[in-house]
DNA sequence: CTAACCTTTGTCCATTCGGTCAAAAAATGC
DNA sequence: GCATTTTTTGACCGAATGGACAAAGGTTAG
C-alpha cells in the first residue's frame, strides 16, 4: 500500500505526514512555494529526501494539502461574527481575534500572503468559491446592521478588506513593523498597541453618526 | 569598459539597462526574486542571456539596482504629508494618493510585499535606516496634530501602518479582492470603492471627540 | 519461523539555473 | 578604410533541484 494516498491507514503514516506538514509550513512559510525544496523539508522533518516523497509524491501535494488543512483555522474567526451579537462589539472582537492570530499564527498568514501576491495559481478555485461565499454571507450582515442604523453606513466588503490588511499586516510585514518601529517599541508589545490602535480607529470610524 | 559598471557612459547602455529594470519589474514582482530567472527577464527584455549578463553582472544586481530606483517614487506620497496643511485633509489625500499607486504601480507594491514576506534580506538596512527616519519624521508632525487636537489622540505610527495596510492590499492582494468581490463589483471601479470607504474609515475614526 | 507488507535509504537521472568565456558582429574614432 | 572598442551570441560548466527506483531494513500476522 502506498503511503501517498489521501487517506493514509496507519499509525505510522498519519504522524510522518503531520510531521511532514508542520515542516513544510515552516519552509513555505519563509521561502514561498517555489523557493523551498523537498531537502529543506525533509531536512526540518527529519527525514531522508525519498522517505519524505513516500508520503506526498509531489511537492505541490504537499502545499495543497498543508493549504486545505489551514484553511478552516484561517476563516474561523470571520465565520464567529455573529447576526444576534452587538454590532461594535462583533467587529472589536474579530479584529482581537484576527490580530491574535497575526501575533500567534504568523506562518500561516504568510502562507497564505504569498500564494495570493504570486496569483493565487494553486488556490483561486477557493477564493472564487468558499471564501467568497463566506464574505457574502457575512456582508448581508453588516449591511443589515447598517439598515437598523447600529453602525455607520458603508461598503461590508471593503470593511472586511480593511480588517484583513490591517490585522495580516503584523504578520506578514512583520520585518517592516519592526524595523520602522525599532528595538524599544518592536517588542512584544507591539500586538497590543496595534489591537488598542485598531479597535478605536474601528470602533469609532463605524460609530453611527448621531 | 565594461557594461555593468555603476554608471553607465554611452547610451545604448542606459537605454539597455531601463529596458532590462523595466522587464525585470514585470517578471520580480510575479515571481518573487527566487521564483525568477534571469532567462525569464532577458526574454521580457528581448535580449539573450549573456547579453543581459553584460548589463548586470550578477541577477542579485539587477534586483538591487531596481529597488533603489524604485525606492523614492514609493515613499514620495508619504514625503509629501505637510505639517502646515488640515490634518484631516493631508490624511485623505495621502490616503488617496496611495491608493491611486495600488491601481497604477501594482508591480512596484507586490516587489516590496514579496522582499519584505521574505524577510527583506535585501532591504532591512534600508528599512531601518531611510524608511524608519522618514516615519519617525512624520510620527512627529502627526502627533503634533494630536496634541493641538486637530485629530484624535492614537499611535501615529500604527495610524501610518494601517494606512499602507489597507492601500496597497488592492495591489498585492488583488486577485483575492477581485476574486471576492466577483465579476459584477470587481472591474475598475473597485479602487474608486476603496478610496470612499477608506477616507471614511479615517476620516471619521480620526475625527477629534468634541 | 516465515511470508507478506510497510518503511527507509543510497544512488541515479534529467532539467533548470546562475554564471563564464571566447569569438563573432557591430559600432566608433581617426 | 582601418584599428579599436563596445555589444551580442552560442556553447559550455558546475551546482541545485524535483523526482524515480530498486534494494535493504523493519514490522506484523499466521
Amino acid at each position: 500500500m502506498e503511503g501517498s494516498a489521501a487517506r493514509p491507514r496507519t499509525r505510522i503514516q498519519t504522524e510522518k505526514r503531520d510531521t511532514i506538514l508542520e515542516a513544510a509550513l515552516e519552509v513555505f512559510s519563509t521561502h514561498g512555494f517555489r523557493g523551498s525544496t523537498i531537502d529543506q523539508i525533509a531536512a526540518a522533518a527529519g527525514m531522508s529526501k525519498p522517505n519524505l516523497l513516500y508520503y506526498f509524491r509531489r511537492k505541490e501535494d504537499i502545499f495543497t494539502t498543508l493549504i486545505q488543512r489551514l484553511l478552516d483555522t484561517w476563516l474561523a474567526p470571520l465565520r464567529e461574527l455573529d447576526d444576534e451579537g452587538d454590532p461594535l462589539t462583533e467587529l472589536r472582537s474579530y479584529i482581537r481575534r484576527k490580530i491574535e492570530m497575526a501575533r500567534d499564527y504568523p506562518r500561516e498568514s504568510r502562507i497564505f500572503a504569498n500564494e495570493i501576491l504570486q496569483g493565487a495559481p494553486r488556490i483561486l478555485p477557493m477564493l472564487e468559491g468558499e471564501l467568497k461565499q463566506l464574505v457574502d454571507e457575512k456582508a448581508v450582515i453588516i449591511r443589515g446592521w447598517m439598515r437598523s442604523g447600529r453602525i455607520a453606513r458603508t461598503d461590508p466588503y471593503h470593511l472586511i478588506f480593511s480588517i484583513w490588511a490591517t490585522t495580516q499586516h503584523y504578520a506578514d510585514f512583520d520585518v517592516q513593523v519592526r524595523a520602522v518601529l525599532g528595538p524599544d517599541r518592536g517588542g512584544e508589545g507591539r500586538f497590543e498597541d496595534a489591537a488598542r490602535f485598531l479597535e478605536q480607529l474601528f470602533v469609532e470610524g463605524l460609530r453611527p453618526k448621531g
